[in-house]
DNA sequence: TTTTGTGAACTCATTCACAGCT
DNA sequence: AGCTGTGAATGAGTTCACAAAA
């Protein structure tokens, strides 16, 4: 892990294919999968420039996000060349690419709609700022929130949602409220030019086919949970799992010595150690 | 969709390889994208059960689900014969053995630690109670909520926890504290013998290989859900997109005729409509 | 020599289409 | 007639292993 001296030589941007793909930052077509993930290496990122690391190696970099460093390089492929062969990437420059992959830098406007415990948690989470999300409106059904103000902003009642969206050109939408209402809301959403969604209810919600759902549900998450642990109390004293003597995961040198400042922000990976081999990461979330 | 007529011949459990597969409940593998999807079927067949329907097809279910009926169909038949030829599937029968594969049926012990905000969400909310999920211990660092009763639970210091969790017999575990607790209380779960962890906090948990961790982080989702609005506001000018006369993916029937009261369940579908090809289904929920 | 970037092999997941039961 | 269960075909995602670059 190189600190503290300033200049790298930039990775050559030697176009492949026909020259009209530069229009778009994006070339290549980039899996959902693949997506996913760059979002985890983003934070690992962030949480290295804050330490002053400059290069970083697929292999650090894979470790600290807990994925495989053949995995993490196929995955950088896709945004095009990013680092310097015999070195490493460069921090600051793989987080701009990604962040500009991922369509960052473009200042999305988030609007909250159920302002009650969870959607508190939502408002207040300061993660959104540094992301490149901006909070910029939140609404209620419950007379007694309307009003309130949580940091900085004032609820609003969710009559007023579809027009509050247009004038605050949100693009992102979250549903935090309760179940009933998750749908009336997606509508409100979709009627004042909202096409991406976050809910946390687990309701399916009817939309148009331009709009994307996201969907979050606890429940569903404690259900797999649940089922891993059944299957591996069902397999430990089954058949033939071989020894299981694999080291744990932390191969490498641990990354941030000091810090581990900064807020998260992860992704949806998970090990459950199968029955038979590797373990199985599982990227995303909420899902139909 | 046949309602409030009593019994249906049950399917045949005619046994298929060898016999002593029925030791355990669970027969076949159950790859992990079926796993997360049972886990919304369940819910589905929760609320046409509280709507007194008997009988469902897999299209109806499917619908009702937002996944297509030849995947409901493949995934249900990991579990074995379910339905039966020419009717459909008995909605409580399908039900039981969904949780029984979840292993659902051997109640669940959930403690929580990290009282804030979004651990007050979590503690409060009523499905996991209805899911087979009991709560039995929160947890707490800050001295100004130990001893804070939510929902009947009182609030200990996270100090008694790796105690708490053996006496308790927690199997589950959930972290909604600051990042900066996260791994120490990842920790005391192990030590206290809990192997399964959902963790709300973006930082990789190093534990043993045995422990499952499943990560909820909402910036990821948020992140997944720019990059997917960028690319489509990206492709609807682009050079040479197909035609996309691509029929909507709602092939069959609208789902609810008459009836399908009761709570929401709509069939929206997720899914981006990717500038290429089909779209591309996601599973799981606050996921990965 | 070190570390990236990537074709090629492989594993996991989805879709198709139809045989088999009721 | 109708609907489930599933092999076989297709596609997506991961891992391997090595050539190319610094």
């Amino acid at each position: 892990v190189t600190r503290e001296r300033p200049v790298v030589p930039a990775p050559v941007e030697r176009s492949v294919g026909s020259e009209r793909e530069q229009s778009t930052g994006t070339e290549r077509v980039i899996p959902q999968a693949t997506v996913t993930r760059l979002a985890t290496y983003l934070r690992v990122l962030g949480i290295l420039a804050d330490d002053g690391v400059l290069i970083v190696s697929s292999e650090e970099l894979a470790n600290a996000a807990g994925v495989g460093s053949a995995k993490l390089r196929k995955d950088l492929s896709f945004l095009g060349p990013n680092g310097v062969r015999g070195v490493g990437y460069d921090v600051m420059r793989l987080r701009a690419k990604i962040e500009s992959a991922l369509g960052l830098d473009r200042g999305h406007k988030v609007v909250l709609v159920g302002v009650g415990n969870l959607g508190q948690a939502l408002a207040r989470y300061g993660g959104f700022g540094r992301r490149g999300f901006t909070m910029v409106g939140l609404f209620d059904r419950d007379p007694d929130r309307i009003g309130l103000d949580i940091d900085g902003l004032r609820v609003e009642h969710v009559d007023t949602l579809e027009s509050g969206c247009r004038e605050l050109e949100a693009t992102i939408g979250v549903i935090a409220t309760p179940d009933d209402a998750a749908q009336a809301v997606a509508s409100a959403f979709v009627a004042g030019g909202v096409e991406c969604i976050l809910s946390f209810s687990p309701v399916e919600l009817d939309v148009p086919d331009r709009v994307e759902v996201r969907r979050v549900d606890l429940a569903v998450e404690m259900q797999v949970l649940s089922f891993n642990s059944s299957r591996r109390e069902a397999a430990h004293g089954g058949p033939d799992l071989p020894p299981t003597p694999r080291l744990g995961r932390s191969r490498g040198p641990r990354v941030s010595p000091g810090g581990m400042s900064g807020a998260g922000v992860a992704a949806g990976v998970v090990s459950s150690p199968g029955s038979t081999s590797s373990n199985t990461r599982n990227g995303s979330v909420i899902a139909p």
